[in-house]
DNA sequence: TTGAAAGCGCTAACAT
DNA sequence: ATGTTAGCGCTTTCAA
């Protein structure tokens, strides 16, 4: 059906190698390096990256396996990923475990039967063991958000992002901080939590567990848990929730309850500037550089894929930034 | 390094053609079929998808093209897509294209060369005739959201999901109703306007151009037409929201506005039921089967792949739902 | 500079 | 039921 280089090198009157070096860049005659871009055209010609691949023994494909494909942090990271290795000749497999342990491992078989050239994964509970193949079949590894034990990390600093914006919080005279945490299973989740109590002990404040909750990072979590926090006698007079989904559930759940952001509760959200922007006041967020952290991944692992193993296992630990908005004033 | 047809033959002192027919599932001896299966548990052994596609000339994977991954309407469809695609031995190529033609194009190409054996397009301006090429090598094409001519096509009956929209809020004794659209060169936005104005005018009403704001499909779009909807000297009574992101921007506008939902403006949004329910009131929306939609989707490609042309090119509609939440009202 | 030939690991006749 | 063999389309020595 389609055209094999077989057929550009009849019509060409050359042979397979010569057409094969043309097409790899590799010199041939001026006039036949014509003849043969001619005969391409005309024949549509495209290479049979699977023939090549079985060839070259490289797929140009690698794995991304992330937690869930409904989620805007893990597809914004995906989305800069998957510029930078398509700029350099690689396509990308996107697997999604749902969150689900078990499906994670298999997934991660799956990759590595598709032959990919190396992997990107955001893991959540993968043991070490589990990862023990790729390492042994020699196909690079980036870990992204959560360290892996002996595996190049990109990820950013959690613990410094939240002791930062609880810092904030307790500089702009806040005693009574609540926080809305994720699950105690992620790894993000309680160094955000660490963060947290961290400040406060650093300011000499006894945080109150009426005002801790841990969430799960979705959305209804987030509401609920607000809910749950401001109905306690004595709320906190700052609330910081540790993740986007959590924070519109809380920011949601606020206007429902007439509290005013920051004349009756002054507020720290997190991840996506846009959605901070728009709310009135705009949200003081923490936010965390997904593009950077995609892109990071995706060159170190070009960068290993090309056989450049220096410093491994490096970890990349970028910072966040505390974007300041209208929603923190000193309390009453 | 992996182990090969090769290794395990040799392991088990069998022809490689026999361990390979025992791989495919075609009887041995029961005997040579446990040797066999120990020497591959020993060995470790995998099938290279990689040789096995270049001699069945099918790579068994199929590539799914959508505007962004940041978004949720299309991430949730890639999911359904995913999950379907992969219970059938499929894995799938998950591009986007960033909502730019001329990318668009371009990474369509780029699938074809990776020897894809079906891909599902969600579609925005590609030509037709740039799909020729998938046509002619006998590559299924499904394309979804959107109908393309000539292909087989999932979508939603937007016409109608806007047009019941639309006359609830008539029914509720609306006459002066909002709505803020999409892009005129997007398919869906178009039949989603045309629903609400036959909807209007079937009731003989007569829509208010001020009312009508044409939009981006993103939440600072919603946010901002919400509110020159809303500054008008006389605003709607109602309004219509015909996607997720605007939705969430309307919703933040009026929260700002202190615009009360449904006292003040009764309120019609666009999928995420989660979002919706979520809100106080909860919000009517129509909600788009998004699962359903991906499911359909590799189903009807699976069904292509498997050589089953019947009914080609087929069309399914799939249908919308009213969900109705505490945000319609009648006007005062 | 070009070409002949040997596979990459697998499947599928075909023969046994 | 098993083995032999001929490729799939490509890259890459090695010789010419």
């Amino acid at each position: 059906m389609a055209a094999t280089l077989w057929d550009v090198a009849k019509q060409t009157g050359l042979s397979i190698a010569t057409v094969s070096k043309y097409i790899n860049g590799i010199r041939v005659k001026e006039s036949n390096a014509a003849r043969i871009q001619q005969a391409i055209d005309e024949l549509g010609y495209r290479v049979n990256m699977i023939a090549r691949g079985l060839k070259t023994n490289r797929s140009m494909t690698v794995g991304v396996l992330i937690p869930s494909l409904v989620n805007l942090f893990s597809t914004s990271i995906v989305s800069a990923i998957e510029r930078v290795l398509q700029e350099n000749g690689y396509s990308t497999f996107i697997c999604d475990y749902n969150s689900d342990p078990e499906m994670e491992e298999n997934r991660f078989r799956f990759l590595m039967d598709k032959s990919v050239d190396g992997i990107i994964i955001m893991p959540t509970s993968i043991p070490e063991t589990s990862l023990d193949r790729a390492v042994q079949s020699g196909i690079p590894l980036v870990s992204i958000d959560r360290p892996l034990e002996g595996t190049d990390t990109v990820l950013v600093d959690n613990f410094l992002a939240s002791y930062e914006a609880t810092q904030h919080l307790i500089q702009a005279g806040h005693r009574r901080i609540g926080i809305i945490t994720g699950p105690g299973t992620i790894y993000t989740a309680r160094e955000r939590y660490r963060g947290y109590m961290q400040a406060m002990k650093d300011s000499g404040i006894d945080p109150d567990p009426a005002c801790i909750r841990q969430g799960d990072y979705e959305l209804p979590g987030g509401h609920a848990l607000t809910r749950e926090i401001l109905d306690h006698t004595e709320p906190p007079t700052a609330l910081f929730v540790t993740n986007y989904e959590m924070t519109l559930g809380a920011v949601i759940a606020l206007n429902e309850m007439n509290v005013s952001i920051p004349r009756d509760l002054s507020f720290i959200g997190f991840d996506n500037l846009e959605m901070a922007q728009i709310i009135k006041p705009r949200l003081t967020i923490v936010m965390q550089p997904v593009a950077l952290i995609g892109k990071t991944a995706a060159d170190l692992l070009l960068r290993r894929l090309s056989g450049d193993m220096q410093d491994f296992p490096v970890l990349h630990r970028l910072k966040t930034e505390l974007i300041p908005g209208d929603s923190v004033i000193q309390p009453k």
